[in-house]
DNA sequence: GCCATTTCTTGCCTTATGGCAAGCCGACCA
DNA sequence: TGGTCGGCTTGCCATAAGGCAAGAAATGGC
């Protein structure tokens, strides 16, 4: 049931090091449409979601809303920069459906962080997972068509594409509700 | 001169403990056209630029060389990927002008990250600096047009401009040397 | 200095995506 | 039952960028 035992996988967390990580978070709960940031707050915390869906987005300065990424069951909903440099974030991240999350404040984390060494390495191995995926997103958008972005996204994220309206989606894969909505149906036609 | 200095610039980090680090380092050179890495190979060290220029890319699968990045002085050149988690490479480092740099080995870097506390500190500060910056591209990517792209690299790295093929800038923009050519011409008319 | 190669520009036409506005449809609600 | 609203689709036209090929300009080797 709780996905902290599928977050925190590192071949050098002990299991008595994983109690006191999982020790150190707090169940809680968000309604759809609740947000967990928004730009100017400084975060303090971070989530990894059990259950539902969050939306992360920015506006970009003619005030469309782009979506910058969508987090899911097991995943960390986080603002790196903000957390750990302690600046305002630029980001809102917003729940999509109701969510059951595990919070860890910023001074827990820095306890444990600095004193179980296997749980360093599980937050570098994080990081450079994350840098990897973000490089594969920006990659995929200068060679890929949108259609076959999309078809990337059906594929690999499916629950994405059933539980965020798709004008979310398209924002996150670089286009606009309309282009989306020809492109699916270009691709049932194909089909 | 040692860019080492402007490299690893960190609060944490006491005098003694920059000399160990900077200790572990081996001044190496490049010609131009050299490989710092190739796809296939495992990294096993990570190069920190004194002088010159570095282009990462890959290619897509209709086997255009697509640039993921420029590496300038007093930048780092490496893949956080297969350096941390010992796998092969998918991209291509290679210098584009003679460059000088500064190498340290990954056992021995190892060793100074779990020693020095501020050095740690240092690496997550470097990882989450590097997100943010891949996070801004890849927004620019969605909400920005390729003209503007173009602007804010000249603003942004204009030593890249005048160091780099234009075909590689364009690759980077996610255009074509065509376009870009074409984008060159309308901003100089422009002004 | 000369040739070969690479880099950059340009013209012509095609294609992908956007902007806007109208319409459709299902959900929710009184 | 009718009304409103959000989410999605569609049509019409505009624009950004690409594909290809030719040529001009710069660079590098010898």
């Amino acid at each position: 049931m709780s996905s902290l035992r599928d977050v925190y996988q590192h071949p050098l967390l002990k299991p008595d090091e994983l109690e006191a990580i999982y020790a150190a978070h707090e169940p809680l709960s968000f309604q759809k449409g609740d947000f967990l940031l928004k730009k100017g707050q400084v975060a303090n915390s971070y989530f990894c979601i059990e259950e539902g869906l969050i939306r992360s987005y920015v506006y970009d300065y003619d005030g469309n809303d782009i979506t910058t990424g969508f987090i899911g069951k097991n995943e960390i909903a986080i603002d790196v920069v903000s957390l750990f440099h302690q600046v305002p974030t630029v980001e809102y991240f917003q729940a999509l459906t109701d969510c059951k999350c595990q919070v860890i404040a910023l001074d827990r984390f820095q306890v444990l962080y600095h004193s179980i060494k296997g749980f360093n390495e599980w937050g570098r191995a994080w990081m450079s997972e994350s840098l990897f995926q973000l490089k594969q997103r920006t990659i995929a958008m200068i060679t890929d068509s949108a259609a076959e972005r999309y078809q990337r996204l059906q594929r690999q994220h499916p629950q994405i594409l059933q539980q965020a309206p798709l004008k979310f989606i398209a924002s996150y894969l670089g286009i606009t509700d309309t282009s989306l909505s020809r492109i699916r149906k270009e691709l049932v036609r194909e089909s």
